[in-house]
DNA sequence: CCGTATCCATTCCGATACTG
DNA sequence: CAGTATCGGAATGGATACGG
C-alpha cells in the first residue's frame, strides 16, 4: 500500500511518458543532452543535484531508452550519455515546454535563455497544433476518442 | 537542508515549468480539464487518486494560475476549477507529450485514447519544430543563447 | 574524474475517518 | 458531493564518505 502510482497501463498517451520524463531532473537532463552535454560531471555540474540523484536519473533514462552508454569519445576510461532517437523525438516536448515557460513563468523584463535557429540567431516560430489538413485547431476544436477500458 | 529544489529562480524556461506541472499528477488534471471535467469529483475518479492530493494539486494549479475556481454551473453550491489562459496554453506541450507517448510508449498493437481533429474524426498532424521562415528545424539546427550567469 | 553506498530530512501519496 | 484532517509508508533528494 501507499506506493506510488505508476502511469504504465494506462490507456493513456499522455499519461505513460509521465512515468519516463515526469519528475524534477529528467527533463533537464534530457535538455543538458540536447545542448550537448555528455558526460557524468558535465550533467552534475550544470545542474548541481547530488550524485547519486544524478545517477539514478541518468539510469531510469538509459533503461527507459531515452540515452544510452557510449564509450567515451576523448578516449578515456569513462563512458558518455547520448540521447538515442527516442530521446531526440522529445525535442517537441522541450520545444513547447520552453515556450510555454517564456510565456508564462518570466517577468516581461526579466531574462532567459533563449533557443534560436542556429543558422540565423533568431527565435522559432510558435508550435502550433495541427489538423491533417493543416489548419491550426484549439483545445475546444479537439476530442478524445477510443478511450479504453 | 533536503528540502525539495525548485526552479523558481533558474534563467532556463525549461526548468521553471517543472515546478508547476513537473509532477505525476498535474499534468493529468489539466489534461482532464481540456476533456472537459470541472467537478472535484470528476477529476477524482477519472484519475483514481487520494481526494487530499487532489485537493492540494487542484490548488497547487489554482496558486500558479493554471486553473481558476469559478461558481459551478449547475446551480450547485459547489464551485468548479476550469482552465485559464495560462491553462489553455499548456496545450501544445499536452499534444507533444502525447504523440510522444503514442509512438515511443506503446506496442504496436496496443490501444489508446485518440485525439482528434473534432470536425473530421482524424488525428493530428505531427507536431514540428519550425524557424521563423517556416523551415522544419532538427535539434542540431538550434543553439542555446543568452543563458544568464 | 566517475561513480557507488550510506544516512537522514523532507516530501509525496494512499487510505481512511470525519464535517458540512 | 465536496472537501479537510490525520496517519503511516514509500520515495525523493541532499550531503558526504568512499572505492575505481
Amino acid at each position: 500500500m501507499a506506493k506510488r502510482t505508476r502511469h504504465e497501463k494506462a490507456g493513456c498517451p499522455v499519461a505513460r511518458p509521465l512515468d519516463v520524463i515526469g519528475d524534477c531532473w529528467s527533463m533537464l537532463i534530457v535538455r543538458d543532452a540536447f545542448d550537448g552535454l555528455r558526460r557524468f560531471g558535465e550533467f552534475q555540474k550544470s545542474l548541481g543535484l547530488a550524485k547519486n540523484v544524478l545517477a539514478a536519473r541518468l539510469h531510469s533514462l538509459v533503461d527507459y531508452g531515452v540515452l544510452e552508454i557510449v564509450p567515451a569519445s576523448d578516449g578515456s576510461a569513462y563512458h558518455e550519455y547520448v540521447l538515442t532517437e527516442k530521446g531526440r523525438a522529445l525535442f517537441p516536448v522541450l520545444v513547447a515546454l520552453r515556450q510555454w515557460g517564456e510565456r508564462f513563468c518570466f517577468k516581461p523584463n526579466e531574462r532567459y535563455a533563449q533557443l534560436v535557429d542556429r543558422k540565423r540567431g533568431k527565435p522559432l516560430r510558435r508550435l502550433e497544433v495541427r489538423a491533417q489538413d493543416g489548419h491550426v485547431l484549439e483545445p475546444a476544436d479537439t476530442m478524445v476518442i477510443g478511450r479504453p477500458t
